[in-house]
RNA sequence: GCACCCAUAGCUCAGCUGGAUAGAGCGCUGCCCUCCGAAGGCAGAGGCCACAGGUUCGAAUCCUGUUGGGUGCACCA
């Protein structure tokens, strides 16, 4: 057990003794209880709300309630002193030795040291990227993705059953509009002149290669045929390879799907048709007119019947129509369908989607909420846009002339990890400019670098100590860990508090705070390592010095351990050495 | 007009679902190796946490309103 886990059960145990004794009622919430290390280290290792929290329901005076509390910590082994402070505050702190042998389970755990049961295995379903199948990954879907990704390993860390989820939203009118694309390519491909692309249709290169293959399997047998002949096949030749060439950018960023849902197949399947029937049969489906959207004045609107869900019952501004006027699916009647089907077979849903979708989020959560009683909890991430910046000038991108910045491309220029870690570095729901230069920048404005070069400092270390004949102990029992002092303990205060950090990150679902943590430790780790400028006897390596020499060593791997551990959650691969 | 997000040091941003004296990087002012551990470290200056109310033992954090910025408001996806 973790130091934090073992403390918070001995704190669970003294309240129990308190309750016993009559000093404490019985069966008191302790949700809201707290044990977390105190922002001023110098109040101690470890903080507890638990008196001024409970002080209130008991009827109790919070600071005897904590001198209570405080007299039963006392008397445990790892604890060295209590003390209560302030309104009711009961600062714990803890043995040397108890923060000493923190280390060896570190080492012990290994790559698991963080992992948790916290999700008791139930199933959360991760729907991230997503982007639609007519063209390559260009960096508009490149933070969500990675949000995405470092979410689901999160939730994965700590024991939920994930399942990672890409929906291909292979049915609506930006497909038609990509399989014309595909048949003027597919002239094209024959020899035809096509001139400049007719606006409205797709003018990225990327269509080449999807007419050469069209013309090399179909010859020339639908150059003049009527669209109703080859529409459906080419829009199923060509999204099969908008989505091959979608697979291939997301695993340049490292990224792999469980499972591709296709709203074409889950149309053919009538799904959406069997959420009619069912919300209709429960008076959440009508035929109802739309009302005339605000804002800019419409045109071309008029008022005309479409089967409406009641959205407004679970808060939205307006009931929202599931089928178009041609009977045809609205993007959420499908979604609404799919998301049902997600449901059925998960404990939790969660999406991640850009910020251009925030409109759409209550009706879909309406949706869930309708067709699962309630039951099945739907999250929306959204994630903010991102400004492409370089050297503080924003990148310019249009989209309509196909001009716009691709993920391989930036991949190619500045790495997955600067990518995947930098789009980290900021909550995802603010803004963020991510500037070209900034991310290969090898300084510590650059959290990627300055990371990586604790890292490899820790790598360098092992090597130094090898070349020296110096051979890094790993039996734990063998290491004097006496040997290791107030500075070293607290490199081991921090790293203790990744587990909790990851389970606090998980239920925030928010996945930066892994890497905002890894600068912190980083920062403390460099902090450690400069003393040894100022003092050659607070170097790892002392040549003289063996058993102090191995405990720094051993304390300097279960530092690096977190931080790969932390890397791991985020998708980045840790180095070994600086180039 | 409406909905959602944001507002914290000169700049870019954290702040662990309400805790104690508000944190980091950059920039600024100093300092630490006559390279075998400086792509780094230490110290200093810099704050009315946009504004006004409210909730309570306690608010940057939760609620309401105001102001400023962003995104979005189709039978599109």
């Amino acid at each position: 057990m973790t130091i934090y886990a073992s403390m918070s059960a001995h704190l669970n145990s003294a309240l129990d003794v308190l309750e016993a004794r009559g000093v404490l009622p019985v069966g008191l919430s302790r949700a809201a209880i707290t044990l977390e290390p105190p922002r001023d280290p110098a109040h101690g290792d470890m903080a507890t709300n638990a008196a001024m929290v409970l002080a209130k329901p008991a009827g109790n005076n919070p600071r005897a309630l904590a001198e209570a509390l405080a007299g039963e910590l006392a008397q445990l082994d790892l604890v060295s002193a209590v003390d209560v402070a302030g309104p009711g505050f009961i600062n714990v702190r803890l043995t040397d030795d108890s923060w000493r042998s923190e280390i060896t389970l570190i080492a012990a755990l290994g790559d698991d040291y963080g992992r948790s049961t916290l999700g008791g295995n139930s199933v959360v379903n991760v729907e991230y990227v997503s982007a639609n199948p007519t063209g390559p990954m260009h960096m508009g879907h490149c933070r969500g993705a990675v949000v995405g990704d470092a979410l689901a390993s999160l939730l994965e860390y700590t024991g939920h059953k994930v399942v990672r989820e890409y929906y291909v939203n292979d049915a609506g009118g930006q497909v038609d509009v990509l399989a014309r694309s595909a048949h003027l390519r597919y002239r094209e491909a024959l020899g035809e002149n096509i001139g400049d692309i007719p606006e409205g249709l797709y003018p990225g290169d990327y269509l080449v290669p999807v007419g050469q293959a069209l013309a090399a399997e179909f010859g020339d047998a639908y150059v003049a045929a009527p669209e109703s002949e080859w529409l459906t096949l080419f829009r199923t030749r060509a999204v099969a390879q908008m989505m091959d060439l979608i697979r291939a950018d997301l695993a340049l960023l490292g990224i792999h799907h469980d499972l591709f849902t296709s709203e074409a197949e889950l149309q053919a399947a009538g799904k959406p048709d069997q959420a009619e029937a069912w919300l209709r049969e429960h008076d959440l489906v009508y035929d109802g007119v739309l009302e005339a959207p605000k804002g800019e004045a419409p045109e071309d609107w008029e008022p005309v019947v479409l089967p409406l869900f009641r959205a407004t019952r679970y808060g939205d501004d307006q009931d929202r129509p599931i089928k178009k006027s041609d009977g045809s699916w609205t993007y959420f009647g499908a979604d609404l369908a799919y998301h049902h089907e997600k449901a059925k077979r998960s404990d939790a849903l969660i999406d991640i989607w850009g910020a251009d979708h925030v409109g759409t989020v209550k009706r879909i959560q309406a949706a869930v909420t309708a067709l699962t009683g309630g039951k099945t909890r739907l999250d929306v991430k959204i994630v903010q846009m991102v400004r492409l910046m370089r050297d503080g000038e924003p990148v310019k991108m249009s989209k309509r002339s196909g001009n716009f910045v691709t993920l391989a491309e930036v991949i190619e220029e500045v790495g997955k990890d600067a990518v995947r870690f930098t789009m980290l570095t900021r909550k995802a729901d603010a803004q963020m400019d991510f500037d070209f230069a900034k991310v290969v920048e090898a300084s510590k404005d650059n959290p990627v670098f300055y990371v990586n070069y604790a890292h490899a400092r820790i790598a360098s270390l092992g090597r130094r100590a090898l070349a020296m004949g110096i051979a890094p102990e790993t039996n734990a029992a063998a290491i004097d860990l006496s040997r290791l002092d107030t500075q070293d303990l607290a490199l081991v205060r921090l790293a203790a508090t990744f587990p909790r950090l990851v389970e606090s990150a998980t239920q925030a679902r928010e996945p930066h705070r892994i890497a905002f943590y890894l600068n912190d430790l980083a920062g403390q780790f460099h902090s450690w390592w400069n003393l040894g400028n100022d003092d050659p006897l607070r170097r790892a390596i002392l040549a003289e010095n063996l058993l102090t020499t191995q405990a720094r060593l051993f304390l300097t791997r279960a530092i690096g351990q977190i931080l790969r551990n932390g890397l791991a959650l985020l998708g980045v691969e840790p180095v070994e050495e600086m180039r």
